[in-house]
RNA sequence: GGCGAGGUAGCUCAGUUGGUUAGAGCGUAGGAUUCAUAACCCUAAGGUCACGAGUUCAAUUCUCGUCCUCGCUACCA
């Protein structure tokens, strides 16, 4: 065991919120392993931020009209108190839009092309005149060589899933603007992995990759295998960290060159906080200091390969000694998408089920995808909480709590009990029993845990429980009060102290009902006591008698087939990807003459009052100022925007539309609005200062 | 296309360095019980271990092939 632990969580790509994928995969057992390691009296730092780079970011802000810097703002926060709310206990969350991280990540580059590590090299690139910049090849759209699909993309096409480069595509076009686009020449720098991958130090790290997960070590093996080729680690993008070398201009350093650097520069903000600048080298540099990666299936050979490489290129840095990579987590049998909104969100999450974060934990953590990809349904989620943490964890403590109070007024009666009757040298033997099969528990959980096994872990914590009931089914101190009061303490001591060291087993799985158990208990474990248990692995029994326990009560609630059904109906069944990617556009219509324009009377209008159509979704009652009159109009746009957003906001009215009433309310004309390929709504209006009731041809 | 990982009870998942009856939790059925959120506790039923062939005295496990799921893919090997 190395003397200290640096654990990353894989940097959040800052393009939106975080999903219970996220969570399943990486987030959890990160927290989970950095709570355990904590537990035992070990130095930890617990390190992530927000990956706010790359061309996804680019796009994103272009297609909501803003700024990447408006994006990474946004989500930087969401994701954050995402972490925060399900106690993601991070040392430091940081992001990689912050100066210390570019300052960090071009003296990394810097070092390295110094060095001359870097091979220079021309290659030619597509390049969208009108937009001004290179192309990535899924920005490149065209008519698929093999089956004809008329949007395929420069890299794939998603129709007959054959693999294409955009110069195969018939008819390319940028995805930006929708021009053909050039080649032009472009220099970037690139890393010579297949030569790097033969330094000592490599060779010495690929050694103990043989001992990972076989998911991680296969995919690891595979590349080493199939020989490396030098891979670009500069890109011809706009928003990203400048390539600070001479001849770069309009250049930003590859993603993935600068995100996993971000794990060092959050270190380095983490301790210049503390008014330490140099500490961060000791948990990055001294060999005495272990690293573990948490990360998701596809973020395996930057974090097997290509960052160890670089690390080790650069010199004076610890490479990996752990990477404990998660499958991936589905849901209701289908692929987790942001983009198709296929997901829980965290936040949405919390506002149905608030305080039951432990809840979710439990259940991902009890599927969490180690070996394969596993699935999450709401109906498996009701039933971990239902049947295994009301039933045999909750109901344990719950029990126990309250024929405390009933028998001993909440008191700790002790545990002094002479075997002078068979009867209750029996209740002993039990107890001693139970001890015996709950320390197995204890050793097998702690064993798992630093295996990375925490589903299984989390299964053999709730085994405490449920031989906490056995205990009670045996004993029957509900019975035995009426004839022995004296065994019956004994036999609740020892459950009271069962409950303490559930507590404690609990604490890196469920840290709110860790707070909440506490609080019954009247009991705050010390740091001696957390650590004999967790690392000497002594049970502890470190409730003495007479003291008084808090009011019980309950530690989890059952969920109604209500709530399940609820957030079932929430989910929008994904759309197939080529339906929801191709743009489509409606037909023309046929052909109108002059004539037939000008009988539209079209005006400029302003919304001067707006309220929801009482008992209808989709319509709010508008009033719209004419300058010579007032109208009411009607119109569908509830579910795209609230009353008080628009109010004020200036609209197309096409005023000479035959009056008509909509849900009982006469509607005076129609706002014209268009439609974008998402379904949303936007108002078509003057981008001027038109006055009202102004005429438009 | 190539490479990697996976396909085991109704569900979610373990496991097998090849060897008699393949495990757990949940769900289901039966029993027992009432301190506890009709919860707990005990018992039982449930599986040609994706499919086909091969090696072997013996294959769910090793080899080859096929199908399916997921991931990665650097002019693609």
């Amino acid at each position: 065991m190395k003397k200290r632990h640096l654990i990353t969580a894989a940097l959040p790509y800052a393009n939106g919120p975080i999903h219970i994928g996220h969570l399943a995969g990486c987030y959890l057992p990160a927290d989970i392993y950095t709570r355990f390691l904590k537990a035992t009296g070990e130095e930890v730092l617990f390190i992530c931020g927000t990956d706010e780079h790359g061309v996804a970011i680019e796009l994103k802000a272009r297609k909501e009209n803003t700024t990447p810097q408006a994006v990474v703002d946004k989500y930087y926060e969401v994701i954050r108190d995402s972490f925060k709310d399900f106690g993601i206990d991070f040392s430091h969350f940081s992001r990689t839009s912050r100066p210390i991280h570019h300052e960090t990540a071009q003296a990394f580059f810097k070092k390295l092309y110094d060095e001359g590590r870097f091979k220079e090299i021309e290659t030619e690139q597509y390049f969208d005149e009108e937009a001004g910049q290179f192309l990535a090849d899924r920005y490149i759209i065209g008519t698929c060589p093999k089956c004809g699909h008329d949007h395929a993309y420069g890299d794939q096409c998603e129709k007959c899933g054959s693999s294409l480069s955009p110069d195969e595509l018939i008819k390319p076009h940028s995805a930006l603007s929708g021009k053909a686009p050039v080649k032009r020449k472009t220099k970037n720098w690139f890393l010579p992995m297949d030569e790097m991958a033969e330094a000592p130090g490599f060779k010495e790290y690929a050694k103990r990759v043989e001992l990972w997960k076989t998911n991680v070590k296969g995919q690891f093996n595979s590349w080493i295998q199939q020989g490396l080729q030098p891979r670009s680690m500069t890109r011809d993008l706009k928003w990203g960290i400048p390539v600070p070398v001479a001849g770069a201009e309009g250049k930003v350093l590859y993603v993935w060159f600068d995100a996993p650097i971000g794990y060092i520069s959050a270190t380095r903000e983490y301790f210049e906080g503390l008014g330490q600048p140099e500490a961060w080298k000791t948990w990055w540099q001294d060999p005495s200091s272990s690293l573990v990666h948490f990360i998701g299936k596809d973020n395996i050979v930057f974090h097997t390969i290509i960052f160890p490489m670089i690390l080790n290129e650069h010199g004076g840095y610890n490479l990996p000694d752990q990477v404990p990579a998660n499958e991936f987590l589905n849901l209701e049998g289908d692929k987790l998408s942001t983009s198709r909104n296929w997901a829980i969100w965290l936040h949405e999450y919390l506002i149905d089920f608030p305080d039951k974060q432990d809840e979710l934990r439990y259940t991902l953590t009890s599927i969490a995808p180690e070996t394969k990809d596993s699935d999450f349904t709401w109906k498996d989620y009701q039933s971990r909480v239902n049947s295994e943490l009301v039933a045999i964890l909750g109901n344990f403590v719950n029990r126990v709590m309250v024929l405390t109070h009933k028998f001993f007024e909440g008191m700790v009666p002790g545990n002094k009990l002479k075997p002078d009757t068979a009867a209750r040298a029996a209740v002993l033997d039990a107890i001693r029993a139970n001890q015996d099969e709950v320390a197995g528990y204890q050793h097998e959980m702690i064993r798992s845990l630093n295996d990375f096994r925490f589903r299984e872990a989390q299964a053999t914590m709730m085994n405490m429980a449920r031989a906490g009931n056995r205990f009670l089914a045996e004993t029957e101190p509900w019975k035995l009060h009426k004839t022995d009061a004296a065994a019956t303490a004994v036999i609740l001591d020892y459950a009271l102290q069962l409950c303490a060291q559930l507590a404690l087993a609990c604490e890196p799985f469920l840290p709110f009902t860790k707070g909440k158990l506490l609080q019954q208990l009247q009991w705050e474990p010390d740091t001696a006591t957390r650590r004999q248990w967790w690392r000497e692995q002594d049970a502890v029994f470190p409730l003495e008698a007479g003291h008084q326990l808090g009011q019980p009560f309950l530690l989890f609630q059952n969920i109604e087939d209500a709530a399940m059904d609820a957030q079932r109906a929430r989910l929008v069944k994904p759309t197939p990807v080529e339906e929801n990617t191709k743009p489509e556009y409606t037909p023309l219509k046929p052909e109108i003459t002059y004539d037939d324009f000008v009988k539209l009377d079209l005006r400029v209008g302003q919304v001067i009052a707006a309220e929801k159509v009482v008992g209808a979704d989709k319509l709010l009652q508008l009033t719209i100022d004419l300058g010579f009159e007032q109208r009411t109009v009607v119109s569908g746009i509830a579910m795209h925007f609230a009353p008080e957003e628009i109010v004020g906001g200036k609209v197309t009215l096409l005023a000479n539309l035959a009056p008509r009433k909509l849900r009982g309310i006469m509607s005076q004309g129609m706002i014209l609005m268009a439609e974008n390929k998402d379904g949303k709504l936007l108002f078509v209006a003057p981008n001027g200062s038109a006055d009202n009731g102004g005429t438009i041809s």
